[in-house]
RNA sequence: GGCAAGUUACCCAAGUGGCCAAAGGGAUCUGACUGUAAAUCAGCCGUCUUAGACUUCGCAGGUUCGAAUCCUGCACUUGCCA
């Protein structure tokens, strides 16, 4: 679906090293200046992982997968690794054990993130994608073997130091041997991987900097070679807040659990101090480009012409340029100030479709439609919202918690439900 | 296996018999201001149809007119000892 082909890096850099730099995609990583001689040389072969923790993808590896694409791009060959074993053991987070999902739910959510993957990288050429998938070496292998083969090359006093292993002992939480052993498993794919393919470099986010750390240091031990690691950076907010959340929760690239229309509105809402960074991270606009889009934010900021673009390019690259249009059209529509009424009702309906919809006949409370389209999570936020001021119906402030649709519907049997400034609804009028 | 400490709402965290739906902080949300921004200020912030009622303080019992607070058992977490 994203149109791979138009995709290029930027060749004003010297080499993809350069690019990788410049766009602040290299946290941490391995002996730089032997990085930048592999990666200028003749293709060498490089993975990521991604473990099914959920359904789908989510931003954070969008950042994976657009690191991995620029690489492609120079010529190099991508592994794409979805952890069907590592995904049944959960690498350890900072600050709680994670749930353990059972073995259907994680066979099932491989497919899913397997299908992901293969739309951000070519299929096509020398350097074509090919998946892997870590179950198939670990699912025969027997603990005494494990603990001979691999476990006699890892040292305990180096494991308790990764960050997210001391962060676990020092809290009140502690950690069970199962997330311990996380690290093991993924410096075993590593091998593996480096046995198997020729793989000398493995990319991630730099909160697996300890992770992608423990593969190097095993592949030195078991074939005395040197291979790289790069780590990209966490993404944050510079307000402090936590990238990749809207409301609380996860933006997903799976469209049915956060639509396109929720997807852009997202990017478009990025603050003026962040967009620059993220154009660079998350788009395929060259230096160029980005620096005007720069110097945009500086002298016109009320424009928001990189908020725009971001939100253009990485709506299209994720859901395709079509939807994009017709989210960026439903926008539009709805986010007039002006009156709804003298809108085309085909184009407003086509609109609605676009946002989370219920439908119900108009003698249904608003507190009532809020709840059923997921604007509120219960009647009573629903009547609060609406003695706030801050509910409204097709742009029209509602004034009583016990109003209905009645005399508000639009013609084509519709009207729009808003939260607040942006975020809205549409109910269709049975 | 023994001893000790702990488990409070989305997160952190007060609260040791009634004044507790539960202090305070953060996050989210709403309003004002704006550029569908940031910062700032204000409000809301368990559920239910307001007053009011109901459910909640790891789980299950018990004491009491009354329990997040006391007792018993269980589960889990952490530390020390073996």
């Amino acid at each position: 679906m994203p149109a791979l082909s138009s995709q290029s890096n930027d060749d004003s850099f010297d080499d993809v090293w350069e690019e990788l730099n410049w766009r602040g995609l290299v946290h941490v990583s391995t002996d730089a200046a032997a990085l930048k001689e592999l990666l200028a040389g003749p293709p060498i072969t490089f993975y990521c992982g991604f473990d099914p923790t959920a359904p789908s993808l989510h931003l954070g590896n969008l950042v994976q997968l657009l690191t991995m694409r620029r690489l492609q791009l120079a010529g190099h060959r991508p592994l794409g690794l979805v952890g069907g074993s590592t995904g049944l053991i959960g690498d350890p987070r900072p600050t709680a054990e994670r749930v353990l999902n059972t073995r259907d739910t994680v066979a099932e959510w491989v497919g899913y993130l397997q299908a992901q993957v293969s739309r951000f990288l070519s299929g096509d050429g020398d350097n074509a994608l090919r998946m892997v998938n870590n179950l198939d070496w670990t699912a025969g292998l027997s603990a005494i073997d494990f603990l001979r083969d691999i476990g006699k090359y890892f040292r305990i006093g180096t494991m308790i130091k990764k960050d997210a292993v001391s962060a676990r002992l020092n809290s009140a939480e502690g950690i069970s041997y199962t997330e311990f052993s996380y690290q093991v498993l993924q410096g075993l794919d590593y091998l593996q991987l480096y046995r198997d393919h020729g793989c000398v470099l493995q990319t991630g986010g730099s909160d697996q900097w300890g992770n992608l750390t423990s593969g190097t240091d095993l592949i030195h031990k078991a074939e005395r070679v040197s291979v790289h690691a790069i780590g990209t950076p966490l993404i944050t907010n510079s307000d402090g807040t936590k990238f990749g959340k809207s409301e609380g929760n996860a933006i997903w690239l799976e469209p049915s659990m956060t639509s396109p229309y929720a997807f852009y509105q997202f990017w478009l809402n990025t603050d003026d101090a962040d967009v620059i960074f993220r154009l660079r991270i998350f788009t395929f606009l060259g230096r160029a480009e980005i620096d005007r889009l720069a110097e945009a934010v500086a002298t016109e900021p009320f424009k928001r012409e990189a908020q725009r673009a971001l939100a253009w390019e990485v709506t299209a690259l994720v859901h395709g340029a079509e939807a994009t249009e017709s989210v960026i059209a439903a926008a539009a529509a709805l986010f007039g100030q002006g009156d709804l009424a003298v809108l085309d009702a085909g184009m407003l309906e086509s609109a609605l479709r676009e946002l989370p919809n219920t439908t119900s006949p108009a003698s249904t409370p608003v507190a009532q439609l809020l709840l059923d389209t997921g604007l509120t999570t219960s009647a009573g936020e629903g009547r609060r919202a609406i003695a706030q001021g801050g509910v409204y119906v097709n742009n029209t402030r509602v004034e009583s918690e016990t109003a209905t649709l009645e005399g508000a519907v639009l013609p084509g049997g519709f009207a729009v439900l808003r939260r607040g400034k942006k975020t809205l609804a549409g109910v269709f009028v049975e």
